[in-house]
DNA sequence: TGCAACTGCTTTTAATTCGAAAGCAGATTC
DNA sequence: GAATCTGCTTTCGAATTAAAAGCAGTTGCA
């Protein structure tokens, strides 16, 4: 928790805090996947390598992004949770992911839970935003209204690759 | 311009385009400084050494972000262009600035235009996206409706600068 | 017409960071 | 009791970063 910056613009310190080519994918899959262990989060689609994943987690946790306890349930499990400053991230995620999406070479099923995203609009994020404080934050969850937003994109997600394994491996 | 990609997740690859300390703030001193020449952007509040901003300005023609010609008036001079792939980040810098005034140590003057971006909203994103086209892009001015949007976040930053001296150094 | 300042970089060298692979001690499962 | 799983750490070669100096011109001004 050092407190030299290169300087108080509040892009550059975003930047300093996960301006990275790693911190906002782990971000990304503890919201986006549900990621809380070190052992998940080591599975991710790019592979990321162990070392470089401790010394990250233990960065976001130094900035207040994360934090961690341990579950009781596994006396060697360590629990990482969202600080309300990651919630907070949601809308970057989702204007990145619509940004990716119309520039960028993305795959159809990586990205269509960013197409979820871009079509379901700021009132989508809000009730994402609301289930993650439920999830990390131990809020009171609302009156549950059908599958969380998160079960959402991953049945779009699974769909997508379901129909994909059919059409490479026809009947 | 190589083709190997980590994943083809939209925030995947758009980290791959634009995640590491730099490249954004070179984006950033573009858009909001009105910065076009290699020597402007070399004065970047956070100090960036020649052979990076070579680097980067490189990477980020390769990539598409940016264009690169000859300064008319001058034979040594190149003049540097968003893009309309760049100039669609206005959104996430808006939404980057606000996230850093709201969560990180900023100081008043270096987040004013932040500020003045977040009251503004998408109307005043818009508006300031059309100005970048006319400018980076040559696209048919708008009927001119007084200062610019650049003009205006800038107006704001020198009077906060003007009333810290004034402050500093009374009379 | 001469000279200082400016142009977009490149080169050099050292320090830092990255990243793949292997390893580890304790906990859990079967 | 053995295999597997836990969150890491260690090692070491490779890649990246960064400060500083330099460069071949071009331009502006006296």
């Amino acid at each position: 928790m050092t407190d030299d910056h290169r300087s108080g613009c509040p892009i550059n310190l975003s930047l300093e805090v996960f301006g990275d080519k790693w911190s906002l994918l782990i971000i990304r899959d503890m919201i986006f996947g549900g990621k809380r262990h070190f052992r998940e989060l080591l599975r991710s689609q790019e592979g990321i390598s162990s070392n470089i994943l401790a010394d990250r987690l233990k960065t976001l946790v130094e900035m207040g992004m994360l934090t961690k306890k341990d579950d009781p349930s596994h006396k060697q499990k360590a629990i990482y949770s969202l600080t309300e400053m990651t919630i907070a991230l949601v809308p970057i995620m989702a204007h990145l992911g619509a940004w990716g999406r119309r520039y960028l070479p993305v795959t159809e099923e990586l990205s269509i839970r960013a197409q979820l995203m871009e079509e379901g609009g700021p009132e989508l994020w809000e009730r994402f935003m609301d289930e993650l404080r439920v999830e990390h934050l131990g809020a009171a969850p609302a009156a549950p209204d059908g599958p969380t937003v998160r079960q959402t994109l991953q049945a779009a997600y699974e769909q997508v690759m379901a129909r994909k394994a059919r059409e490479h491996e026809p009947a």
